[in-house]
DNA sequence: TCTTGCACCTCACGTTGCGTGAGGACTTAC
DNA sequence: GTAAGTCCTCACGCAACGTGAGGTGCAAGA
């Protein structure tokens, strides 16, 4: 008493995967069904179905069609050492997806504090961010963020303009060669230092991190933040820094 | 003075793009140096310099290249709600790939009490995997799968080998006419009920859905489990069960 | 000036897992 | 006998390029 075996439509029915795949997976020779007709219809027997199944339970736990043959014909890898392979994809996958939608969060928020943005400020945004992703280490974002969340947009616009004022005062007193210990250079040094603790909290090895983002991507954040520290001016102020009284 | 335009090349190594994505962002027309030498070789200009900063900028955050060129051709959507979208998108991402990761961890765990399961061994797990998923909670699963470890495997034999005794016996006496209430009867329900205490926890809500698994799935499971209850066997034993002093 | 070598060009196929027709043969029920 | 439904085999499409293949342009050394 051998069951008539099924065309295809009726497995894909009985199944739920598409006549389309079933096609497919005789295309690339995953499941050949054992029987047609004379006129070239598929026909299905019970040894097709349980393969079948089993391409649906390995395909189930996201395993590529090529691994599944592989493993159906005559096994590659024990099933263990696949499940791990895969596992270990997976998480790989899962925290690259994690670390993008932090990435577009922090951007959300930033968006947030900011209105109507359009797609230019959106991408310096961006660049930004890439750029301190490279320097800062997760702690220190996080430190970083909960500061600027805190501070109002309006205080984030005077700093800014601060840094506007400063920098070009610094870069014309070096180009004087003024004595950094000099009174007028010492009160400008009592500024940059205040804003350098407020932005960093006082934490030094924040201040080292935008000190070497600085130096490697000047240029480029040049074009996006407007005014910026070199190398030179770090050293510079460090000797007026060593003066404050 | 004009900066020279740059050439694919070096265009490329200046911004880590592979020569082939310049080239591919020209065939969509997402990115058309502006210049072309009268031989045809493609010459950036600062704005077509400035153009692919925004694309990267864009691709880093995981954005599609045609929603990219949308964007920058006159945006579609404003840069908040693109980034929603793109959040929602990620998350159910995320969210089906843990779900897999579980399955897989699940799967894993299960493998490591088993010595040396095949390929057919795995598929069968994974189909009553999949069958418990559509029956159980995610609490219910957490629960059963604490269970299954602190139960040995020797242990979980017994328990197989006891229902393929115990259910023969049932359908016996069922084709039998036998009364649920009657010694022999009685002693049965014993057993049966002790069996599902000891898999359920007592918990009713499980023992509900294992009910509606086998009443749903139980030519499937029957394949990969041996003897399975009916859901006539059901309603005949808890008869017995009332009976029970 | 010729050649060598490198950078550049344009096709065009491969990747993953099918979806979605196009156009034609077969089967089944009335 | 015919109409409707099912089946067949191509074959393109998708996303974002990688990877040659085969041919041209260009700067520099012999």
């Amino acid at each position: 008493m051998t069951l008539p075996p099924w065309k295809v439509g009726e497995l894909a029915s009985r199944t739920g995967i598409s006549v389309r795949a079933l096609h497919h997976y005789d295309e690339i020779g995953l499941l050949t069904p054992s029987l047609r007709t004379p006129s070239g219809h598929r026909l299905y027997q019970q040894a097709d179905v349980v393969r079948l199944q089993q391409i649906q339970s390995l395909r189930l736990m996201g395993i590529p069609l090529d691994e599944v043959k592989q493993l159906l014909d005559g096994a590659v890898m024990s099933p263990r050492e696949l499940i791990d392979v895969h596992l270990a994809r997976l998480h790989e996958q899962i925290a690259l997806q994690n670390r993008l939608a932090e990435r577009l969060q922090g951007l959300a928020a930033h968006l947030d504090t900011v209105e109507a943005a359009s797609i230019d400020d959106l991408c310096h945004i961006i660049q930004v961010m890439t750029a301190m992703e490279k320097y800062f280490t997760t702690e220190q974002l996080e430190v970083l963020r909960e500061r600027r969340t805190s501070v109002s947009d309006a205080r984030l616009h005077e700093v800014r303009d601060s840094w506007n004022e400063i920098i070009p005062k610094v870069r014309d007193a070096m180009s004087r060669d003024v004595d950094p210990t000099s009174p007028e250079m010492q009160a400008i040094a009592r500024r940059w230092k205040a804003l350098v603790e407020e932005f960093t909290g006082g934490d030094p090895k924040i201040a080292q991190a935008v000190r070497t983002m600085y130096e490697h991507e000047g240029a480029q954040l040049k074009q996006k933040l407007g005014e910026v520290p070199t190398p030179e001016m770090f050293t510079y102020m460090s000797r007026a820094f060593a003066a404050l009284t």
